[in-house]
DNA sequence: GTATATGCAAAATGTTTGCGTTATG
DNA sequence: CATAACGCAAACATTTTGCATATAC
């Protein structure tokens, strides 16, 4: 039974009031100037959080796992694999193709991981 | 620039030869009862192979990098959030999707990483 | 001969865990 | 008062790095 701890509300507060994902240690920071907070907890709470499918978790190539709202609307990125810089594409536009996977493969969906990398136009200009 | 190698071959052959996404450990525990070769080479060919596009590298929940070619035909998974069994999905469905995205955003696309998590028949029928 | 690749051992990093204590329902 | 959450420190696992040597072009 999970219970309702101020630490708890914190961690879900910041994710809801930032609106791009964050590292456990983003959160950590976020939270400590305010409340006193142990990375661990942090870790914890986020793992807890995605099981119940509250928080959707990805990891990125820098080997950090970023958490956001999984809520109906959310967002993806496309990155540079020349400069690293990154765009986001606000619409999740999988909505179609996840009913479509669903029917195919019998899986109740609850969440997914969706992440492009191209050359973003300012590289390819250079390239030339 | 970069040279041929038969270290390098042999990870891709291995890669080439098997039709699912490969960790590093995966791959050295392949080559080395034929050809001696480190852990760190594997490593770094394969961050070298990725840079070039040739390679596809997904990190999933496990926090293991996994490897694959990055062609045309790929694969993506489904995967079960109560007992981590996985389907395979055989062809990718996003080809549609990235031609409108490199026209809103600009960006030439070279790979993409794709995942869904749900909760399979077996684990449906069981929560009634 | 010079730039790239490799092996080895050590370090780095993000994350997890054991355990004693504290707080919630 | 039983169960869940927390803090702390230590452990873990994968990946990266420094440096000396070997190989490809």
């Amino acid at each position: 039974m999970i219970k309702n701890t101020k630490k708890r509300n914190e961690i879900l507060m910041i994710i809801q009031n930032t609106n791009k994902p964050l590292t456990a240690q983003e959160i950590y920071d976020a939270i400590f100037p305010t409340t006193s907070i142990n990375l661990s907890t942090v870790y914890r709470n986020l793992e807890l959080l995605c099981q119940e499918n509250i928080l959707l978790k990805e990891i990125r190539n820098d080997k950090k796992s970023y958490y956001q709202m999984n809520s109906y609307i959310h967002k993806h990125r496309v990155i540079c694999t020349k400069c690293h810089c990154d765009i986001i594409i606000s619409d999740c536009p999988l909505k179609k193709l996840e009913n479509a996977i669903e029917k195919s493969t019998g899986y109740q969906l609850t969440s997914h991981i969706f992440e492009l990398s191209g050359i973003c136009p300012q590289c390819q200009s250079k390239e030339k």
